[in-house]
DNA sequence: ATCCTCCCCTAC
DNA sequence: TAAGGTAGGGGAGGAT
């Protein structure tokens, strides 16, 4: 029998935590996980070719072409691809390995890409020993074998990508004829500049600088192909020492995301939520980690009964008990969980690094020596500057509000760090170094000073981005009803598994956190709750390594001792207004009221406040998410001198946000310049290398009249607004494009959805071909902001109840209405959640057609193409007002639903609400009228048919609702078709 | 009132 | 040296 162990002892076992009483058990089930979660040429997708057929490679580190296409031709000429080694893997396809890479390679197939690509050229699989990488002959130096990698992309990527020559180049750009030539003069006009403006630069730099453009120079193809070859040298080009690289450098785009932690953690994130969205979406209902669970479950009864319990709960004590106490009453309500890998970069580098078990470690740049002192810096001063500004920010807000505020101390970051002490920051520190107090996001040279004993090693991006999937593979084997917050933490609906799996939440995190150390190396921490809210905050008091379930019954009483800056939402400014009225933890919180809060800190940050000191939360989780913007931003290294040099980088970053763009499938109906300026009497030279210093934000937008996703467009309508601000280009500290007002494409022809998706697929490209090219008139724009020219005429009625009740002769037409509907949604429950999301694809086309409409002003061609060409060869529009359904323009680019998840969330909304909602009957509208203009008739006819039987024995309301519907759907149908739609109807 | 733009803040 | 990105919520204040 297991012995009862006290918790800190426990603890201290680090090495299995519990989780060796799994044993073999896991490693069966993982392997069958392995599995399920391959991405394999799927029965359903046309191959192309079997070529493949028994081969399954994973992509480590950069190549070229990369992962993503790598993959998909994989899984078109009839092979497997896998987004992490397993022991099904044959070959792992790499352009350059570190050695210690090589070594924990379970395979010996290191292949270069070459080997996929020349294979599917010659139509045969090719010999692999003739591509193998021979990474094992010498000592390899992973940053310059990096570095090269990177420059080979960057070449690859101005090949294929850039534009053609800028005709009017009086307008500016350096067009890329002319490009190396003019960079050459270029370079030189800098580093004459900057003698003079810095005394650190040697010859050495220009000349560097100059071989690196001429290298990256777009010459030919061959070239590109020369340096993707790993065995060329990269040394000599690289030895001279780069003491100044800046944005001025064509290279340094590529070079600063490819260190960027924040970039991957930014780029991760978004992957994630769409890699759920995909998963959703390829669905076939089956959960296998159910399974697992259930037969765990039958297995260990035995040891429940012996009392063993609290084994099972590696937690805290009281709660603990509750949870015991409490574990045999079924919960009625929703239970969220919010799982959240334990220091996340640490716990991944630790995997091979043993021999720092125990140790205070921290991911960051530095290497943990002192940096060196660069002349012109005086930390001091900025440090003294940061401090000014607080204070004259604080006078603002204070000035015209009453009451004496308590003093606090406010506290800048540079406060810790003496002149020579490494800024650079710490993406993530383990448990050992923060009970010394080091926090991620702080300085290395603070942190050092609190902890001596601090060790340091490299990020693996590659390695995060492993992990990462591996833990989503496994949440996704049990529900799909996830919520990704970020590449090592997401929100999960358990309320079904443990249904089904008949578990407690915590059994389950036991089993689910067992199986995640076991196939990754790493733990995670998991909280329960009725919302997101109590499971975040569950999760907090888990770590590390642990789980709590925060019950009902105790969340009064934990609410109470939570301090203000751990809610989320609450960070460094609103924690420090909060305390200076005093108010420090969730208790204080509570003794104020709604409107109190509301007049100290605006309507809903009062009410969020209010509602989370006393641990509620109504958010239903964003299980299907919508990006709503892209953007490229860049804050380090900005040291231009000349416009051209800015404009160049500019352009650079247009580039970056177009190919963003493209991969989400979205285009951009605004523009937005996002500036850092160097504040006035800010030091030239900052304190952190590099760094943007203290800076003032500037941001500026311009409205396109239609979407776009041509770099031209958007890297002309930045610069000017970027000119327009006269800004002297050696006070640029950061710029950044950030598109706005985005328009999603069709998705992306997943074999799934059928008929739909080849039905919208077809009309995008004709959309797409006439999309209209605004501002071609070169530099001169007319009134390009303040550009909501939308006149009364166009914008009937506005009021909220017709929104609601009229639906189909003005579905989509009304901005102010949709989007006052759209607020609703937060407020709603969650089974209309989808419905709402629904919702809100309608809502952006829509509201793209409106702009259309509405846009008038701007530019008589552009409008004048707009209107008419995706709509050339319908029924004509002659104005917006005759014509009384403009989505009738079919709804080109909109993912829907598949009819079985229709049907579900018909079903689940019938049966969750007494009477129906008006919205939700708009939203439902919406969407079958969309089904009939896809010509999707029998889908419709199911939904009616499914509708009238689940609503035969509701009442009035419902009844009154199907018919509005009906209405609608007819009057939709006798636009398409000239025909009504035979359904059921009530007498 | 409700929008839009330009911020600021928050989170990872 | 150092790699201070990026998406989204929300508020202030002006325009309508
Ligand atoms: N200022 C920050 C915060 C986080 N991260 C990165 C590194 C973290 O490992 C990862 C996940 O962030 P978490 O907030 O989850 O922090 P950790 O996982 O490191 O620690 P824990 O979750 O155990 O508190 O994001 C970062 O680079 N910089
Ligand atoms: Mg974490
Ligand atoms: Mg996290």
């Amino acid at each position: 029998m297991i012995k009862k162990k006290s918790k800190r002892e426990r603890r201290g076992e680090d090495e299995d935590n519990g989780f060796a009483m799994w044993g073999g058990y896991m490693a069966a089930k993982i392997s069958k996980l392995e599995e399920q979660f391959t991405v394999q040429a799927g029965k359903e997708t046309e191959h192309e070719s079997n070529i493949f057929q028994g081969i399954a490679i994973y992509v480590n580190g950069y190549t070229v072409p990369g992962a993503d296409e790598l993959k998909r031709i994989m899984i078109l000429h009839g092979g497997v691809f896998h987004h992490y080694e397993t022991r099904k893997t044959t070959h792992i396809i790499a352009s350059n390995l570190p050695d210690t890479k090589v070594k924990q390679l379970k395979t010996l197939n290191v292949v270069k890409p070459a080997w996929i690509v020349d294979s599917v050229t010659a139509g045969t699989l090719l010999d692999f020993r003739k591509y193998l990488l021979y990474s094992n002959h010498t000592k390899s130096q992973p940053r310059l074998n990096f570095q090269q990698e990177i420059s080979s992309k960057k070449t690859i990527k101005e090949d294929s990508e850039l534009l053609p020559c800028d005709q009017d180049s009086e307008s500016n750009s350096l067009d890329n004829e002319t490009k190396c030539k003019e960079v050459d003069t270029n370079t030189c006009l800098r580093s004459e500049n900057e003698q003079q403006h810095t005394n650190h630069c040697r010859n050495g730099v220009v000349e560097t600088g100059l071989r690196e453009l001429v290298k990256s120079c777009p010459d030919s193809p061959s070239l590109v192909k020369s340096k993707q070859s790993p065995g060329s040298s990269p040394s000599k080009a690289r030895t001279a020492n780069p003491s100044r690289r800046t944005a001025v450098e064509p290279q340094f785009l590529s070079e600063f995301y490819g260190n960027s932690r924040l970039h991957h953690l930014s780029t991760m994130g978004a992957m994630f939520k769409e890699y759920v969205a995909k998963l959703r979406e390829d669905s076939q209902g089956d959960f296998p980690g159910i399974k697992r669970l259930m037969e765990w479950k039958k297995n260990s009864g035995i040891r429940q009964d012996l009392g063993a319990d609290e084994d099972l709960i590696d937690d805290f004590d009281d709660e603990t008990f509750m949870n015991e106490r409490n574990k045999k009453v079924p919960c009625p309500t929703k239970t969220i969980m919010h799982i959240d890998m334990d220091c996340f970069f640490v716990s991944v580098g630790l995997r091979n690094r043993p021999d720092l078990h125990g140790c205070p470690v921290a991911v960051t740049h530095a290497k943990g020596n002192a940096s060196r002192v660069r002349e012109g810096t005086n930390r001091q001063y900025e440090r003294e500057f940061y401090r000014q500004r607080f204070q004259t920010r604080l006078k603002q807000r204070q000035s015209g509000r009453s009451g004496e505020n308590e003093e606090v101390e406010r506290k800048s970051r540079l406060d810790d760090v003496d002149e020579n002490e490494s800024l650079s920051e710490i993406a993530s520190c383990n448990y050992e170094a923060r009970k010394a107090g080091v926090k991620n996001g702080m300085f290395f040279g603070t942190a050092i000073k609190l902890c001596p004993g601090l060790k340091t090693i490299p990020y693996d991006f590659e390695g995060y981005k492993e992990v990462s999937y591996k833990l989503y593979d496994i949440l996704a084997s049990y529900t799909l009803e996830i919520e990704a917050v970020s590449c090592d933490e997401m929100y999960v609906n358990c309320s079904e598994i443990l249904k089904k799996a008949n578990v407690t939440s915590l059994e389950f995190a036991s089993f689910l956190r067992a199986e995640l150390k076991e196939a990754t190396g790493c733990t995670a921490s998991a909280g329960f709750g009725s919302n997101p809210l109590q499971a975040r905050l569950a999760t907090k008091k888990a770590k590390p390594n642990g789980q709590f379930h925060l019950l009902p019954t105790d969340v009064e009483m934990f609410m109470h001792n939570i301090k203000v800056e751990d809610l989320p939402g609450v960070g460094h400014s609103l924690a420090y207004r909060l305390h200076a009225e005093g108010i420090t933890d969730c208790r204080d919180l509570q003794r104020l009221s709604l409107a109190s809060l509301q007049r100290k800190f605006g309507n809903k940050t009062g009410e969020t406040l209010h509602q989370h000191a006393r641990g509620e939360d109504q958010r239903a989780l964003d299980v299907c998410h919508q990006r709503k913007s892209v953007s490229a931003e860049v804050n380090y290294g900005i040291r231009f001198t000349t416009q051209r040099e800015a404009e160049a980088f500019v352009q650079q970053l247009a580039q970056e946000v177009v190919s963003r763009m493209k991969q989400a499938r979205v285009r951009g109906r605004q523009v937005t310049l996002k500036l850092m300026i160097r504040a006035k009497d800010a030091p030239v030279e900052t304190a952190k290398f590099m760094g943007h210093g203290a800076c003032d934000n500037i941001s500026r937008s311009v409205s396109l009249g239609t979407p776009t996703d041509d770099p031209d467009i958007i890297y002309r309508e930045a610069v000017a607004l970027e000119r327009q601000l006269k800004i002297s280009p050696s006070d640029l500290r950061g710029v950044g494009i950030q598109m706005n007002r985005l328009v999603h494409s069709a998705t992306s022809g997943s074999a799934k959805s059928t008929v739909l998706t080849k039905f919208l697929g077809l009309k995008k490209t004709k959309g797409e071909n006439s999309e209209a090219r605004i501002e071609s008139d070169g530099g001169k724009r007319v009134g390009t902001e303040s550009n909501n020219v939308k006149s009364p005429s166009k914008c009937i009625e506005s009021k909220k109840i017709s929104q609601c009740t009229e639906v189909s002769n003005v579905p989509v037409r009304r901005e102010t209405g949709l989007i006052g509907e759209v607020k609703m949604e937060k407020k709603r429950s969650a089974v209309n959640d989808k419905m709402c999301q629904e919702r809100k694809l309608v809502e952006q086309e829509t509201e793209s057609k409106i702009k259309s409409f509405s846009k008038a002003g701007r530019t008589a061609a552009s409008c004048d193409h707009v209107v008419g060409s995706p709509v050339a060869g319908k029924p004509k529009l002659t104005s917006e007002e005759s014509n009384p359904i403009p989505i009738l323009t079919p709804p080109v680019e909109v993912p829907m639903m598949t009819l079985s998840q229709a049907r579900k969330l018909v079903r689940a909304w019938v049966t969750s609400e007494v009477n129906p909602q008006t919205c939700d009957v708009v939203m439902f509208t919406n969407y079958i009228q969309r089904l009939v203009l896809a010509r999707h008739l029998e889908d419709v006819d199911i939904l009616f048919s499914l509708l009238h039987r689940l609503l035969i024995n509701k009442g009035r309301p419902w009844k009154a609702a199907y018919g509005t519907i009906v209405k609608n759907t007819q009057t939709i149908m006798q636009t398409v078709y000239g025909a009504n739609l035979k359904v059921p109807e009530f007498d």
